[in-house]
DNA sequence: TACGAAGTTTACGTTTGCGTAAAGGTAAGC
DNA sequence: GCTTACCTTTACGCAAACGTAAACTTCGTA
């Protein structure tokens, strides 16, 4: 049973993602994520990892610490009814984000596959 | 015919764009992108143009100016024969990472809505 | 030819996202 | 209890990507 309750070290995150330990406590610097103390040391549970996962995945898209945290903290806000609005506004923000995103990436897919026609073609005298 | 030979001054594509002359200059410095010169200054033509929008491509999904340096540099340097190879292996790391970036952001959007759908539905009592 | 709008260079300032010591505290095993 | 491995905080450093101010120059036009 490693599933609800594990529990991690700092550096056996770093490991598992490939970053460092002082990135993870830049994030938490930052408000990103907030794991337990036992003593003085951290500790992580699943749901710290998760949203390890989620801030780096925001980092691949190329978001700020900053606009993470703003989509990271949608999650657990659920619930407060006053700000149900500001929510759905957010996600509508973020998403029409993405979806230019996914524009852009498809662009370049494009580009990079009519390019490597023309490399290899030229390349293989007919 | 305002096509081929159209020019640009900076402010024209600055404004097109929105982003500041400042950026399109330190684009220069960076070596993306070479105006010519009539006089002291800049004029952009449609290549240029191009150039600058798939500078903010690659901006748009996160990748440093070095990066999009690497990408545009691709373009132009066709039929170098010794490069080929090269050429090929960067578009295979590039579509990597676009292909990495297309599964974060339907990732994201899956989660987006079904975030939505939760908030929603809480809202209206059956 | 004089003005205002826009362009130019030079250079220092700022924010973001960690890197990298320094100087130690803690936990496990022998 | 000592070593070793890993953890902690504090803090200065640094590269990237511009912002911003200063001090001109240039061009269209009235």
């Amino acid at each position: 049973m490693s599933d609800e309750n594990t529990e991690y070290t700092i550096s056996d995150l770093a490991k598992e993602f490939e970053i460092t330990s002082r990135s993870i406590r830049h994030y938490e610097d930052e408000k990103l994520i907030t794991p337990l103390r036992r003593g003085v040391h951290r500790i992580y549970n699943a749901r710290d990892r998760v949203r390890l996962q989620l801030i780096l995945r925001g980092k691949r898209l190329g978001f700020s610490l900053a606009e993470i945290k703003e989509i990271i903290d949608i999650y657990g806000m659920e619930g407060e009814q006053k700000q149900t609005e500001r929510l759905l506004e957010l996600i509508k923000v973020r998403r029409e984000s993405l979806k230019q995103q996914l524009k852009d990436i498809k662009y370049l897919l494009n580009e990079f596959d009519v390019l490597e026609e023309k490399l290899t073609t030229s390349h293989q005298p007919e």
